[in-house]
DNA sequence: CGGTAAGCGAGACGGTACGTCGCGTCTTAAG
DNA sequence: CTTAAGACGCGACGTACCGTCTCGCTTACCG
């Protein structure tokens, strides 16, 4: 049989140059920045005309939440049997993608457009806290089983608590104290347990 | 002996202009924001032409950095005789400066520089929260001499972790309940007293 | 064998927007001079934007040059079977050219720019001295023919004596008798005529 | 009696400065040409403030002309005992100011201003032409009473003719044939003798 | 001889125009 | 009908000079 597909006069290219625009929107936001990042410049790093990436997208931020978006990773509730040990996986997994050039990019990014463009901020809070957060809820709730942790003890209230001090020592990495034991010791105060 | 800094030579700079320059980048910033603000716009409500702006800084953040800490008010310790009248003097001191369109502008532009320009950070840190972290370690020993809270809780974590829910707030705003309440309940949590 | 010149990819250059920056300029060259005329003014008039300009010309006075370039009439030989009917023709067709605002505009900025640029002098040399160089020769080749003048006589060196004399009278136009006499005293004393 | 001009209160200005503004104002015309020429680059090679500069004189072209005016020599009537002998001399003196890169830039900004501003072409008139002029009638009149030439031939049209094309070639500089020997066959031309 | 008024170098001032860059849209020719 | 290429109108950028002004200091004269 030959080919019976006769599609549309030329729409090849399509995936192709559209994985290319995300690759290059990825690699320029990490290397200059979203202000520094131009349009031509993605253009031309992916081989592709600006209108392509128009067609596609009306602004910059939308690629970009696009291009961000795109190399989320799976994402699998851990289950390790002790509330530590989902929590280290869960805070590994948190730092892995948000202490990284683009990960401050991409938070960077998103909080300056937060304010004209909250709708930004919104997908972000879906696609991507949300999620975590439920799976957060599951974690407590399993700890709450074996009696690890009281029961009423608000998980989303923990989570956002998290996420913030997270977030502050992101944005004054420099002045406060390493992450990780700044985390641990919030938890074992809300835990109320003694730190280990 | 005479003071040794001498006058440089020539006309000194306005300090009129200097004054309106601030003005105009302060009004601008809360109108439009800090990316949709020129710095033709600053210069021309400014009365002031634009290399006087240059003169005094290399770029926009610089500016808008300097223009932001020229208007930090006097700052004092509250002191109302119990730890919640403090605790809700200092979060209306915050809320009142940060949960303003300049305040979100102005904490935006500061995280989006974070990256590539830490010392801006730094000095947000330094000059603005340090000191507040610092009346709330006052506060706090206050209490614990009137044995409103244990001895052993470290002000400086419970500070952080109210400036991260802040944080957090101030950007997925629209997505997480009221402000005034999470940081009650936040409190309420961390201090170990039933929510009222 | 196919053409060798293929058009070349992208949009091409608007031919609607090259005329109206050569209408725009000519008209603002004419209007306020050469040195008062601003790229920004012959953008606007020609709603047009700057880029497009520099696209084009890489100064203002490339710019200029082809505006005046572009504006030159069809040229003839006049003939109108007398010597003195064809001188008429010929100095009436330059002084109309030369003694207007825009001509003064014309010759004074090539002036200017010839040590520098002299290839800008060269242009005008070849476009519109010579042709009328080699005119004026037929005329004289005919006068001789009929007998006016004398067969020896340069009519180089004639037509560069009578440009020279225009070009001082447009320098020193105030200072200097009216054009009309001066070019007919000089070419009776040129021709061995007395004065009429 | 005595001077009745009484010396004005304060400060005289400085001959020194003087000097130095002039001198860098003509070293910079003859490097850079007068566009190009800046008031802060003249004011700064000559060590001098620019309010020194703007006292004396209202504008660049003021200023240039006085730099131009100062730098002429002093000038005698040639009287060798010959026409030619004279004539040679007067053309020399002439070829000497004019043809070099500071004497182009005079008569180059003298052009391109005289449109706008006439009383500059008027001054250089005055001050430089008008004297030769006179010096060329009375070269012309020792001629005529040594019988070398018609008594009927006006001096003045021969020697605007002759200004006329040493300005036609100062400007067609490369495009013509060599000034001297043009100079030459159109005078004997005008003086009605063959060329030797 | 001491006051004073103008000149001095320096340089900041409000402006205007410059030439460049990036935006998001439009217009080609090629496939 | 989409693509790569690239010109378009627009508008902000940061720089260079303009001609004026304000400093803190001479410097020469005049009372």
């Amino acid at each position: 049989m030959s080919k019976p597909v006769k599609s549309p006069p030329g729409r090849p290219r399509s995936a192709q140059s559209h994985q290319a625009i995300l690759q290059a929107a990825l690699e320029l936001l990490a290397e200059v920045g979203f202000d520094r990042m131009s349009i031509d410049a993605i253009a031309t790093r992916a081989g592709v005309g600006k209108p392509t990436i128009y067609r596609r997208y009306k602004s910059k931020q939308e690629l970009v939440a696009d291009a961000i978006e795109s190399c989320r990773q799976e994402y699998v509730v851990p289950d390790t049997g002790s509330l530590w040990g989902d929590i280290d996986a869960l805070i590994n997994s948190a730092a892995q993608i948000t202490f990284t050039p683009l990960g401050r990019q991409t938070v960077a990014m998103m909080i300056s457009t937060a304010s004209s463009n909250p709708q930004f901020a919104q997908v972000y809070w879906t696609k991507y806290l949300q999620p975590r957060r439920q799976a957060f809820a599951v974690v407590f709730e399993r700890a709450k089983q074996r009696n690890e942790i009281q029961a009423d003890l608000d998980p989303d209230l923990v989570f956002d608590l998290i996420s913030g001090i997270m977030l502050y020592a992101l944005v004054f990495q420099a002045t406060t104290e390493p992450l990780e034991g700044y985390i641990r010791r919030t938890l074992h105060l809300l835990l109320r347990e003694p730190p280990s």
